[in-house]
DNA sequence: ATGGCCATGTAAGATGTTACATGATTTA
DNA sequence: TAAATCATGTAACATCTTACATGGCCAT
């Protein structure tokens, strides 16, 4: 069972009996780019689900097209749960992954004065990144849940500034 | 261009010329699950390089088996410093890939007194990670950039679990 | 000389991306 | 009614994982 079928189990559970769409749609509006939400993923994948028995679905009354509407079969709330429960996977699993990291490892390879560019665009551009999180974050009333998502976004965004500014610090000196 | 394969002249170019298991060893000896670094990527991953004209490569003298040596062809250099230059891509695509948080954000599929086994959990393999890289970060005496990245793991890792005490705290009311 | 690690690779199969095709519904 | 968006899907292609196969090197 891959993440991206795990997740679709817990987005399919979470807005209720939904399309594929809707689901395509939760993908395509969160601010992280990893989780595309291809066409050519999500329906293959849905599709799987249903054959797995994990999702089951009807016809949607009064739409001329073929829109079926999802939920979860009693299975797919154990399969989602059983993800969800312990053991969760080692700490290497569980751990960020930063695509900004992986880059400013090889930062070296660029002539000295052109390092300082990358910085600089990077702080820009997770600032700019932190403003739109803050400010979902901030229209966000009702569900502390999704708060929450927010917040740890906030916390990870927030590190990698920080963490910028101390690349900064070392590279001016090295 | 995949990150794998902008990862791989990257490693190249840090361990000179080096052979493809030392590649897959780096690769493996990373904390991040996220990088298994499989034969069955590495070795096409390699030859696809290879076939760009990205990598060069020459038989390693004195090893009867059929070991090569790779280095950074001219090309290569120049991908990787592109890859590393300005424009970066947007904020969505830099901000850090959490697995952590994919799977808290579905916790109220389970029943209210299983939730917190998850959080402790989740913070006792965070933390057990947390020493491990943090001793990694001390034994790193002399790469300047190596203990960069330790420290942005080091960063990374604490937001999840300053994360986990809000997520701890917002359940407890709810 | 044999067991364990070093080292290279391949085959089968699943998954994901991009691009395209199709048609319904809503909005200006 | 024209344009945008909703909605479902497929085809071609590349990539990745898992599992396996092969054989050299090295220490006891």
């Amino acid at each position: 069972m891959t993440d991206l079928e795990q997740i679709i189990l817990g987005v399919v559970g979470e807005y209720g009996p939904c399309t594929a769409y809707r689901v395509r749609r939760v993908f395509a509006e969160s601010p992280s780019g990893h989780w595309s939400g291809s066409a050519g993923a999500i329906y293959p994948a849905i599709s799987r689900l249903e054959r797995r028995g994990l999702l089951r679905s009807q016809k949607k009354a009064g739409d001329g097209r073929s829109a079926r509407l999802y939920r979860l079969s009693p299975g797919g709330g154990r399969a989602l749960r059983n993800w969800l429960s312990p053991p969760l996977p080692d700490g290497g699993q569980l751990m960020p992954i930063d695509p900004l990291r992986v880059r400013i490892r090889f930062i070296k390879r660029l002539p000295p004065e052109k390092r300082r560019a990358v910085i600089v665009e990077a702080r820009h551009k997770l600032r700019d990144l932190l403003r739109t999180i803050v400010q979902s974050h901030q229209d966000e009333r009702d569900d502390p849940v999704r708060r929450l998502m927010h917040s740890g976004a906030i916390l990870g965004v927030k590190a990698q500034l920080a963490w910028l500014d101390e690349v900064d610090r070392v590279l001016a000196i090295g």
